[in-house]
DNA sequence: TGTACATCAGTGAACGCGCGTTCACTGATGTAC
DNA sequence: TGTACATCAGTGAACGCGCGTTCACTGATGTAC
């Protein structure tokens, strides 16, 4: 039966939400079409009217996922735009890395994007260039050097390496993956000028 | 039919070193054992003589592929024991990123193994102890601190998260895996007091 | 505003295929005498 | 050293199941008059 186009729009976005969250949850080759649309309250030929493959659902899953967590991260603070401090509080918590289900696209799916198309890694990229944008603002409140955009991009993939690491780690040896994070949280802060003066 | 000892135990080896190699390849959930049976030259049914389980076929493999690596990356230079330098440039290389098959099976299979059982998470659990011990080794041969532990699993964390951005950007932005490949490599150099005085 | 009808989002059966695992069987190995 | 036989690594058919994708069909929506 045909539904108004307010209606299968909900559906749409519904499925793209619910799709990203079990993809973060389980993996992308963890998860099957015929179980994402059950979740979302329709049937898989329902998916497939919205979109023409699984990995197309992927790349819009990984958008919306990404997308999510950037506003999440650089939402205000009670002292302004968000500091380096608060960037690797929020992404270094125990909270992102013991909820794969709300946590960071990138770090729940990293090595399975290498083996995903082209329009995956593209709005893969798209997101880490936003995380790098704004570690690189939150330096250069801080201090101003030629090489901030360097010592973001590391900042971002050791933040997203830390998290997967700790993670991988959790279930043999909690107390590793407990030294992963402090370990990671302290050193990007030191790499990132923090226990300085801060900015003013 | 029954198999000497010794064509048995070659057997077991072939079939762990070829799960190694297609598991780093295109991932756990992206080859299936009779697949990996075949490719060494055996069916399904002669993998669950030799392993229990896929899960313990996984385990074992991972423990193959990160001993097997760090025989690489702690290998004797022509200078003496590899410093930090060495390890950076063996790692951080466009080879390792471009070659998945002979790579770092934690950089492969990173984000994975949060989803595999306990037993795979101790072998991966080892194989990052023994890479960020071969760090913390080259760390303390130029410089002596209190953190040097924190510091080296942050540099692992950040050497493996850096090759995971890199591969995964890699289809759709050469420029930005280029980049963070370089941009990891150099900054993390710094990090580990490379730039001031060699040890000697 | 009321009626006729084309559109198309969503349903559910079916496609071929590969998954991990089990099991009855085979036959060379390796041991016991 | 030679013979009898138990062991067990490896074979290949079969298990139930879920995979991604296709397709004929349904029927309310939304448009044309």
């Amino acid at each position: 039966m045909k539904v108004t186009k307010e209606k299968s729009a909900e559906n749409r976005a519904a499925l793209i939400k619910t799709a990203a969250r079990m993809f973060r949850e389980r993996g992308i080759d963890g998860v099957g079409v015929a179980e994402i649309s059950k979740a979302a309250g329709l049937t898989h030929g329902a998916l497939y009217a919205q979109f023409p493959s699984k990995q197309a659902l992927v790349a819009e899953a990984l958008a919306h996922g990404l997308a999510r967590s950037h506003a999440y991260m650089t939402a205000p603070k009670p002292h302004g735009a968000p500091n380096l401090s608060d960037h690797l509080d929020l992404y270094l918590s125990l909270d992102q890395r013991d909820n794969l289900a709300n946590g960071c696209a990138m770090a729940a799916s990293a090595s399975e994007i290498a083996r995903q198309g082209e329009a995956v890694s593209a709005r893969f990229a798209e997101g880490f260039e936003q995380m790098v944008g704004a570690v690189q603002a939150a330096l250069e409140a801080t201090m101003l050097r030629a090489d901030d955009r360097a010592r973001a991009l590391t900042i971002g993939a050791a933040m997203i390496g830390g998290v997967a690491m700790a993670r991988a780690t959790a279930k043999s040896r909690p107390d590793l993956s407990d030294e992963i994070m402090a370990a990671v949280r302290r050193v990007l802060g030191e790499v990132g000028g923090e226990g300085g003066e801060p900015r003013n």
